[in-house]
DNA sequence: CGCCATCTTGATGATCCTCAAAGGGTGTGG
DNA sequence: CCACACCCTTTGAGGATCATCAAGATGGCG
């Protein structure tokens, strides 16, 4: 579970480590930066998946966030209050220096941009695990997930039943437990483990909302459209 | 509990409203911003103590963070995505404009470091929920707060137990119990509901951490000596 | 003095975690 | 090509924690 870092960057591909705009790859589970590393540089991501973990000293993780081609992460300062791990097999391109002391005097704006992802990300954080029940969490973090993708085709979840689970505050059981359940609703369906369709937005927004109604076992046959969240979506990255 | 805004400036003393640095007043329980609103400025805390509430369409509310003289908060692009609302009565100074579009060409620095508040005050509230117990919440919350206090004294906790529940995402009842729970083990002491006096740092910091230890009912004999969260206690606020 | 809000405390029950085990997919070695 | 091992996922049973329901205590304010 936790992995050690060491071999950091061996997926490297440019050797000058420290011009900004350098392109990183890493292989699926490697690590981009630790927990605590001084945070030189933010990044984007070009190709794959990332996630942050905050890294508790009993030894469980909180994931702040999952990074997908076109986010940015590791906005920190000083030091890194979170690592960052390849999901998936990833392309990174090296941003810039850390933000608070100095900065490229060329431009601010994405300096900015990058801050202002940063916050999204965090808020997002904070919105689902303000949820109170696990499928609350789960319906708001599969509707979360899937805005990132094409709608209406499944898709591919790129991490593992660990990683939701740590990311919502619970454990890999209740999130199997609770994905099984959306398929028994109809709510969505599982192709493969990590193949997700969703069935029934509507649904699914009523349970992210509390709204708890949607506990017929069955499909709910509410004549609703896709209501996407309305005034706080907040946008999961980018 | 869902206290509407509606006479939200009521407070406002100087009345050129569109001018940063004006000050403001707000007396317990009014609000200073609602969720939604334009996000023209952000706010330094002069006096008293603010809270940020993330509102959920269900009801339920998640506290995102409190805020003591020298914080800001309100730094939000485009729309609040929480309101703002006084605990106590407040003094507070309108600072600038919301970040994103167009800023203050003269000062980026200030810019830089409400900015950096901001994330550091959403990670401290990811940080906080991302603890998997409630005594371990209300432990790391209390040693967070305590820290905006004179040490070795008690201090005032501003906010109700309501406020308190809604910000680690209990109720009322637990954290009532868990804080009577910690006064029969010595960890605090309560002279009053709000008047808090830390007893045990160290054992309190276990708690926090996640180290079960502190199962045994009665005060902790641990030769520990105050140890002040390692890497990343991220100063809650400013 | 009495009302009201807040806080505390108890009893009960639902949700979710823990413990346990089985199923499925993939890669490696025989 | 098959067998085995390993990891991830799923599912079940039992138990701990916390929410809910309910009632009583405390303190402030009219």
């Amino acid at each position: 579970m936790l992995r050690l870092r060491g071999h950091t960057d061996i997926g490297s591909t440019s050797k000058n480590a420290n011009d900004p705009g350098t392109i990183l790859k890493f292989r699926k589970g490697e690590i981009v930066y630790a927990q605590g590393d001084p945070a030189t540089d933010w990044f984007e991501v070009m190709l794959g998946t990332v996630r942050t973990c905050l890294l508790y000293s009993d030894g469980h993780r909180q994931l702040t966030g999952f990074f997908y081609p076109g986010d940015v992460f590791g906005i920190d300062r000083g030091r890194y209050a979170s690592s960052a791990e390849a999901v998936t097999a990833v392309t990174l391109r090296r941003c810039g220096r850390g933000f608070g002391e100095d900065l490229r005097p060329s431009g601010a704006p994405p300096m900015h941009s990058a801050l202002r992802s940063a916050l999204d990300s965090a808020h997002a954080c904070i919105f689902l695990l303000g949820r109170r029940t696990a499928a609350e969490r789960l319906a708001a973090f599969l509707l979360v997930t899937a805005k990132r993708f094409p709608i209406d085709k499944p898709f591919e979840l790129p991490m593992s039943r660990s990683d939701i689970a740590d990311h919502l505050g619970l454990t890999i059981h209740t999130v199997s437990r609770t994905l099984s359940e959306f398929v028994r609703r109809d709510l969505i369906s599982l192709d493969s483990p990590h193949s997700v369709m969703i069935k029934d937005y509507a649904s699914l927004q009523l349970l992210a909302d509390g709204d708890d109604d949607a506990d017929l076992p069955l499909k709910s046959t509410l004549p609703h459209a896709n209501v996407n969240s309305a005034s706080l979506t907040a946008g999961y990255g980018s």
